[in-house]
DNA sequence: TGAATAGTGTCTTTCAGACAATATGCC
DNA sequence: GGCATATTGTCTGAAAGACACTATTCA
């Protein structure tokens, strides 16, 4: 800080965040979208967000945001990167902190909030034209997943409380895009010693019950 | 997004940059800082860092500190994460983007700029207190460079072009802060392929000269 | 020739990955 | 009994980790 006590001899930037809520439906990764109902970029699909109140976190207005459009609380929300290119936004310089949300797939209803036209799913192989730099920010929550998912129990945010193995497989295979072995999957998550086994099995569908499982914690926890 | 085109309507916080400028020196991790001549944390040590320019993006903002504080360009940095609790800096709403880099260690000379009182390295393990939220800001650097340097090879940021195999293991072994098998780590090393060797030795010292390796590639790489 | 650092190989253990047959419950 | 999914073990190869001696140069 090279500042004196004074703030206001600086130009200040608008300061947004842009929440990027991931569920898996339908057995792919989707994610929320607002269709913009004004300009710039009217009706384009964009990544939720909005103005960072003066008196809010940064993760306080993120959940606010995630509160707004998608109803949700208490899930997995991180913050992902921030984007400050001068020319990001047309209206004048626009600084976003960028997070991301898991939420486990339980028929969520998107509410588009006042500015937006529509607010619906988008599965992350079929996106529409972005506005703003939101490809880029989604691009990178596309990476930081892939990569925490392989090495974290980050996997518990896209599930209900307690799950069938088969279930935590296909997040897996879904969002890494290819289809892994069962034996050493489930041998893996087993040994890793992050999940239990409930006392109930899931009996729905004309076959064999699964036996349960839910994380031990849940909260981040890093392999290894 | 869920603005109007009117970006004036809404409160705007501060928004600075940070940049902890890591080195090893003297057989530790060590950090510029310097020492605050106003309020708030007058007198009080603290990061180095300023206020975004409207017309420059982060990152150059970060360089343009680093370039002002250390006096060095074309080294390693990268974004860390963004603090922005409203009650982090007494003078009023200022979120900050913080930034780490890593210089080689070549006598570098910190420069005391405006309004700080002087500039100094402290070891990582011996720091004084610190001013804002800074503590907590190293702390999640530091995390950063551990794992970072175990499945990447950022290392390269600390080292000279040309290094001695035994000195890229005291960078791991310092950061780290535990002893590494000179063999393993050798092995290891060379067999990620992201090495090669120059044809040079290094000769001071009265004992059998090393060669030197350089990286292949001075720009971040994951392994496996 | 002594001091100081460079350089090197084997064995063991652990983990990832390939691979297929049996078990259970529902209809 | 047939269907659909659940559940389970072995072998192989690769990588990590423990471990100690010889080589080279200079003073």
């Amino acid at each position: 800080m090279d500042s004196g006590a004074d703030l206001t001899q600086y130009a200040r930037p608008s300061v947004t965040v842009d929440v990027l809520v991931f569920t898996i439906m339908e057995q792919r990764l989707q994610v929320a979208l607002i269709k913009r109902g004004i300009a710039p970029f009217k009706n384009r699909w964009a990544i939720p967000g909005g103005f960072v109140q003066m008196d809010e976190s940064l993760e306080a207005a993120a959940r606010r945001e995630l509160a707004e459009e998608a109803g949700v609380q208490d899930v997995f929300l991180e913050q992902l990167y921030t984007f400050g290119d001068p020319q990001r936004d047309p209206r004048g310089r626009v600084i976003t902190v960028a997070y991301y949300a898991l939420v486990p797939d339980r028929n969520l209803t998107l509410t588009a909030s006042t500015d937006a036209r529509e607010a619906r799913w988008f599965a992350v192989d079929e996106m529409p034209s972005l506005a703003f730099d939101h490809k880029e920010i989604l691009q990178q929550a596309l990476e930081r997943l892939k990569s925490k998912l392989e090495y974290s129990n980050i996997a518990y945010g896209l599930l209900p409380p307690k799950f069938r193995l088969s279930e935590l497989q296909q997040v897996y295979e879904i969002i890494l895009g290819r289809p892994l072995d069962k034996r050493n999957f489930r041998k893996r998550m087993v040994t890793l010693g992050l999940l239990e086994a409930t006392r109930q099995v899931d009996k729905s569908g004309a076959h064999r019950p699964a036996q349960l499982y839910r994380f031990k914690k849940r909260k981040i926890v890093a392999f290894k």
